[in-house]
DNA sequence: CGCCGACTTGAGCAATCTCAATCATGGTGG
DNA sequence: CCACCATGATTGAGATTGCTCAAGTCGGCG
């Protein structure tokens, strides 16, 4: 938090030359929100193409009715760019800092137009429109094929280091907002947290041990597991194992 | 069927000049499926870049454990896009024809060496990727947040013309895709076709007519409604109204 | 101490799934 | 023409999962 974020270390943008980096971040102009602020609402215009340097922003989008879906929490380093719809004019999804947040927000004409003008930035953008694709897919598949404990444990798997047998972690949000990522009420979370006690998950409030990862892994639908997030922190993760 | 299926038709490549698209279709296939027969695989190397320009195709991940879970159904004019894994390397999920079918594969080395060299096909991949990130994010919000009948709603409401009063048509595949496609079970399915029948939707096995679009529209959560799908054959459909 | 928010737990209910039986429908062979 | 079968669709009954509502716990924090 002290060090100033920046875009350099934001991997979408490491193959981007430099002098188009400098281009597109002439007028870049770097926000702070606090727990709950808005960054943006859904339908606005949309004038800028945001990255998250620190801290959670989650995507919402809200029905006609008020019905409102979390559709992805993100991570530093990653771009709100699911938010952005096909004709690039408003915002698809609405987006709110989940505790203390910088957002990178770009121009987006800027933005456009610099994809015309710079192929490796084009072809990140196209990178991480496919990986945002990835995260939807893995989404969808989890929610038509998995039973809430699976969703659960999947979630637990993506937090953990791979090859380790045994890790504790701390959630990256509070039980209500991934009770919303997976697609469950909060009280439905609590119970799969529960039985996910008998097969060696404690939880304490905020901490998780996971004493078995391959024995949750196996549980989780044949040891399915997501391709390594690179969405969750690993600062906050201590483990025993192959790569501790 | 009878005239030749051309990339000219694809809306994706519209806006692409026509020396990049002579390049681009070098060497392209043009390839013919049976119902059921396998586009690519899971897991292949993703040789190509595929477009549908006839029948439908279906994209299915599954996971190790052997289930296998539907992501979308392809139209005539759609890429098979989310197919492809963010390196390139590999399809994250599998291709199948549903039904005859016609696919025109593009060479990806090719493919992504033009999207360095044409920013307007980079532009219109781009376009592409958000259409499909557009899609998905419309499946998780409804299988988050909507009932089977709000689903099955939102499904036929998608099939209608836009502002007309009531309208028949064909439902473009089978039931179980449907079902598939819903995240239901096919006696789910068929059981919300029953309750949809008490607010004027009559089905008669493949085609159904719906009263009152509107009553069915406000049915599914206040009348929300996706944005005309561009996916859906319009040439199957016959509608009174405003637009009849 | 007492309140508040976040979490947990319990009980009943609703949606969906599973398994199984039934019913059209279309094609096939006699 | 009809008996027969395969397939897709429908329907029923019971089990499961997850939801709703309500109460209870727990850990800060003024």
């Amino acid at each position: 938090m002290l060090e100033p974020p920046s875009l350099r270390d934001v991997p979408m943008f490491a193959t981007v030359d430099a002098q188009s980096m400098q281009r597109l971040t002439r007028d870049a102009k770097l926000e702070q929100f606090e727990d709950g602020q808005t960054v943006f609402r859904q339908g606005d215009r949309a004038l800028y193409v945001a990255i998250v340097l620190d801290g959670f922003v989650k995507l919402t989008r809200t029905a006609s009715c008020g019905d409102e879906t979390l559709i992805n929490i993100c991570n530093v380093g990653e771009s709100l760019y699911e938010a952005l719809t096909p004709d690039g004019e408003s915002y698809r999804v609405g987006a709110e800092a989940v505790g203390h947040a910088h957002v990178m927000k770009l121009s987006a004409p800027r933005f456009r137009y610099m994809l015309r003008e710079s192929p490796s930035l084009a072809t990140a953008v196209i990178e991480e429109a496919s990986r945002k694709l990835s995260g939807l897919i893995g989404e969808i598949e989890s929610l038509k094929g998995q039973t809430a404990e699976q969703r659960l444990a999947r979630f637990l798997l993506s937090l953990c280091p791979q090859n380790v047998e045994s890790c504790c972690l701390r959630l990256p949000y509070d039980k209500r907002l991934i009770a919303a990522r997976l697609g469950v009420k909060q009280e439905t979370l609590s119970r799969a947290f529960a039985k996910l006690r008998e097969i060696g998950v404690r939880t304490e409030t905020r901490d998780v041990t996971i004493e078995n990862v391959a024995r949750l892994s196996s549980e989780c639908c044949g040891g399915e597991r997501e391709p390594a997030l690179p969405s969750e922190r690993r600062d906050l993760i201590e483990s025993r194992g192959a790569l501790a």
